[in-house]
DNA sequence: CTGAAAGCGCTAACAG
DNA sequence: CTGTTAGCGCTTTCAG
């Protein structure tokens, strides 16, 4: 039986050299050449292409080096679709689901995740799902049906019964930032209630009593665990009105100022405040910045120049968030079938002028 | 003849929410089902499941929705890989290969690209070479063989000619940031040589005619050019010793630190500096910190908390070279076979202070 | 050390 | 409206 390829003719080293230049940029339709290709014209069977290619032993290193010639004449690359398919249908690459590529948090977790990974010879498909939860139900989808081997997820969904069916299939799934709900998997989260009693201790300890605290969407875990560390120091110290400062549902620094603006209005303005993330931390700077007599700040999160702005800030390291993440999911695709392994990353306070100013 | 999956059992629906209280996280292999698997629960052919699962019409009402029931009752997901075999061994997936997500503006420029691309029904996939020459090679043989049907590169090499023979056989390549050597290409890159200018008119307007420039690798056509629109601006100004305080080589922000204070430590400092990029800026910043009299400052890149420190500078869009970059890659998986094109993008100096500083 | 045949899960082409 | 057959490019199995 011949294939189809059968009466193929190559393109020659030659023709490729000549359209170098061409001013045209084609994107023409040469069919791509396949291991049967290089087989035939090494002389060889497709096996012993297929062995030479992926580098098994026992060829002879004469057949080895007429293949390699032929594959190299030919520009031929293997195909990795068809080389997963045969397999097993599942992809060297894993998913990674964040918010948004363009916040230098989620940077810094998809850059410590995709280091780990490469590591491992896997490849990383970052998606941002812009907190949105149809977003991210469509990315889920879409990047398993790509056959990732594996998903990161920094979910922004209540629920997560659905990802249990994959576990089961064989598809380990890891949440960084945020623990799932309705299944058990593996986690890796930033230790937000030390983190915010922290932060709250502090200002509490330049004798601050009016407290704000700027906070994001109300729904995340990470702010309610922010905020239960916040007023687990306040009452601690005896402050017991400290909800009278509390602003949840800013998302972006923009809203962040709005409510800012609004605290400092009162007539009775906090003479601190708690911002529970980079972009709130960044939307207050930018709310206080004309005032004579700025409140103290600390702020969740460390972020770029923070050092250069006398920022103090709850400091912890995002790309390990995601490096030990990628760990975790390496470990269930070795078959690792442990316990459900939850991480809290370790916090640090560091005073940079913002935090340290006496109340007014 | 029967397939090997004809005996499989079927995971029930009550087999997977049992489990959703199991407390162990095993990574267990149940075979994924197959369309046929669905076709048969469904008592159709795989055909009809197939035409079902993919929305194609002229199907009765009663047969899809039992093939969609049966689907449902298996949890059953589309094998992309071995639709993309089929279909002609080519992905929905683009290959962005940049120096480092953890840089904003790069990070910038892949939000650009995933948004443009995630509206064509395409992914992305996002490697980052670390501005190693070695590390890029690898990467794009990678996405190549996992078979993106494009590549968006900001690339550190020094010659493209392989990248030919990848667009003869239809994968197109655009350059990002950096124009290809060696082939004509699409490239998407900003108007360097006019923000240069303009950052350097700048300084001269304000009197200075002392300007240091601190750069990146000099290797770099972006650096190249930023430094001739540098030149052009002071050799009409009439200053001719302009390269006496030029320093190159700087390509993350301690490096620049050090040539900044290099500088500022000769007997006749700069009282100007021109830094071409936001990682220069931002070592620039930290290195002056504690002058008195800071020399003015205009910086090639806009950076988050720029308006924040008071810095000027050259601005422009990076989502914009990704969202640009993505959709020629676009135009050309439709099939145009125009010239190359070649885009610049506008540069615009915004004064915020640091600019505007006389000399001492 | 080398090769022939089968088939991964799907869709395209063509019947009915 | 539905089904049958072939085959995408590769690796696996088994036989030389």
């Amino acid at each position: 039986m011949r294939r189809c390829t059968a009466n193929r003719t190559f393109p020659s080293i030659d023709s490729v050299v000549k359209t170098l230049h061409d001013a045209t940029v084609t994107t023409s339709q040469d069919p791509r050449p396949t291991m049967l290709d290089v087989a035939r014209l090494a002389g060889v069977s497709l096996k012993t292409a297929s062995r030479v290619l992926n580098g098994e032993p026992h060829v002879a290193a004469g057949t080895a080096a007429k293949v390699h010639t032929a594959a190299g004449q030919l520009a031929f690359r293997l195909n990795g679709i068809a080389r997963e398919l045969r397999q097993g249908a599942r992809s060297t690459s894993v998913g990674l689901i964040i918010s948004d590529v363009a916040n230098p948090f989620y940077a810094r977790v998809a850059r410590g995740a995709e280091r780990r990974l490469r590591s491992a010879g896997l490849q990383l498909i970052t998606a941002s799902s812009d907190e949105d939860a149809d977003s991210e139900r469509k990315l889920t989808a879409e990047l398993l049906e790509r056959r990732v081997c594996g998903l990161l997820i920094t979910t922004c969904l209540s629920d997560h019964a659905h990802l249990e069916i994959e576990r089961r299939l064989g598809i380990p799934v890891t949440f960084l930032d945020r623990p799932p709900v309705g299944i058990v998997a593996d986690t890796v989260a930033i230790d937000n209630e030390v983190g915010a009693r922290l932060a709250a201790q502090h200002l509490l300890d330049q004798g601050h009593r009016r407290i704000g605290l700027i906070g994001d969407l109300s729904r995340l875990t990470t702010h309610r665990e922010r905020v239960a560390g916040f007023q687990s120091a306040l009452t601690e110290a005896g402050v017991d009105d400290w909800e009278r400062y509390v602003r949840a549902d800013s998302h972006d620094s923009e809203s962040a100022g709005r409510s800012v603006r609004a605290l400092m209005a009162l007539k009775q303005p906090p003479t601190a405040l708690f911002t529970t993330n980079n972009r709130i931390t960044i939307g207050a700077l930018r709310a206080l910045r004309d005032r004579a007599r700025p409140p103290a700040l600390v702020g969740f999160d460390d972020f770029e120049l923070a050092d250069l702005l006398g920022v103090t800030v709850i400091s912890h390291a995002p790309e390990d968030m995601g490096a030990i993440g990628a760990g975790l999911l390496l470990a269930r695709l070795d078959g690792s079938s442990a316990g459900a392994h939850s991480e809290r990353l370790p916090v640090r306070l560091i005073e940079r002028g913002s935090g340290e100013r006496p109340p007014a």
